[in-house]
DNA sequence: CGCGACATTGACGACGTTCAACCCGGGTGG
DNA sequence: CCACCCGGGTTGAACGTCGTCAATGTCGCG
């Protein structure tokens, strides 16, 4: 636990032109005209996280709208008795919160650096009535939200038919794709997303060593048969 | 199972003033004017369905808008090795495919009438630009789906804290709320939204009865004290 | 050097799925 | 009108998976 300063995010200036690269990498802004993605641009600014520092907390109303713009990010819910999964990953172009903007209450989420990472953020308002004025970026909203659905409701099949290490398979099959060879998360981060305990993903993970799927160090697990690793979980998640 | 025919809509005259006066009555549209309700009524068309009845399929392209006008519509999603939970009990006012509409690709949901029902249809273009020209629809959109995604998170979190019989009492509190006393499921529709088998379900129940929480017959359970129920079952699901 | 975060492993027990048998009621066809 | 069948309910028993608790190891940082 680090002083609480050290958790919230400092503003840090970043060029018109590299957060108009940014919104060009961005999916929800996908099909939009140069002009529009300098408008929404111009309305951005930026704030740096360290390690562990969080974006926004569970509970909070939603005053922004946020995308990565370096760094990593993981957005998870949290209940009562401490259980925790994680709902998304964002790196670079992901934005964080897509419903918060519309309805402006606080929900179940929260988003916590997971390196250091730079964070855009665009008033609520400002985003709400650019989305509204460009049709596209509301169908891209949606879009991205059916597959969110989707991914929640086949994790809760996968809860209910696929034992812990099938689950593993997959979690690891889909952070291969959109992260490479090398995984820097730890046992728990990998258990918050296949839905399981530390201990289990750990002795899971010792089954996979075993077969040379994989190789694990402290925070860190390599892929080395990715082909195997594809059979073996043949869907992807959603992260 | 009966003859094809049956499980296929039939089309059925609705007057044009009971159309608007679903579409009033549908959340999606709140907030819109009469005349923009009567836009969108003047658009839509209705078909009767069979207890059993396909409304549409899994992995089918999406081509309307549908809005459960009477009846009770159960939407689910079926995994390859036939798990299967319900994702959405729509009755009157509800609609069924949220996103379809704005991607029009095929998604894993399928819906099937539970009891005889008419639905109401609006070709997905029609919907699509009068959504974008409603920006009020639009917002209603997302805020519904960004409790979609809540909602199956939550289910996802209590798949793994807790256990069936909570699970159980949260879904007989929220149909008690939508339903009210008698709720006509079958233990095997409980189960598919309890996220467990039947089996389990049937036992849960009998532990249930015997404290008297509810009696339960045939295809049907009723509750008996349902405030004893609301306080074992604090929250609520989304269905 | 020592603490804290992470990894690892064993033992144990609870919960829930699965399989199997059985009952019951209502509808259907002979 | 009766026999049958099917969908649904109910219960028992066996089994396996996984979560829990606990002990121990180890790495890296302050």
């Amino acid at each position: 636990m680090s002083l609480q300063g050290a958790n919230l995010g400092k503003p840090i200036n970043i060029d018109f032109a590299e957060r108009v690269d940014l919104f060009k990498n961005t999916f929800v802004f996908e099909g939009l005209g140069d002009d529009d993605i300098k408008e929404i641009a111009g309305m951005a600014f930026a704030k740096r996280f360290a390690k562990g520092g969080s974006i926004f907390y569970q509970d909070e109303p939603c005053e922004f709208f946020h995308v990565v713009a370096r760094g990593l990010v993981k957005v998870s819910i949290c209940s009562f008795s401490g259980s925790r999964i994680t709902y998304l990953l964002a790196d670079r172009g992901e934005p964080l919160n897509l419903v918060g903007p519309f309805t402006g209450s606080p929900r179940f989420i929260s988003a916590e650096a997971l390196e250091e990472t730079i964070v855009v953020h665009v008033n609520r308002e400002d985003f709400l009535s650019f989305a509204i004025k460009n049709h596209v970026v509301i169908i891209n909203i949606i879009s991205i939200l059916g597959s969110a659905i989707d991914s929640a409701n086949g994790r809760i099949i996968d809860m209910i038919e696929k034992p812990v290490e099938q689950r593993l398979l997959k979690v690891l099959y889909t952070l291969y794709e959109k992260f490479g060879n090398t995984l820097k998360f730890t046992s728990n981060e990998l258990a918050e997303l296949a839905g399981t305990t530390t201990e289990s993903t750990l002795r899971a993970m010792g089954r996979l060593r075993k077969r040379g799927i994989i190789t694990s160090g402290r925070g860190e697990v390599s892929i080395t048969r990715p082909a195997k690793l594809k059979l073996l979980s043949d869907e992807t998640l959603w992260v």
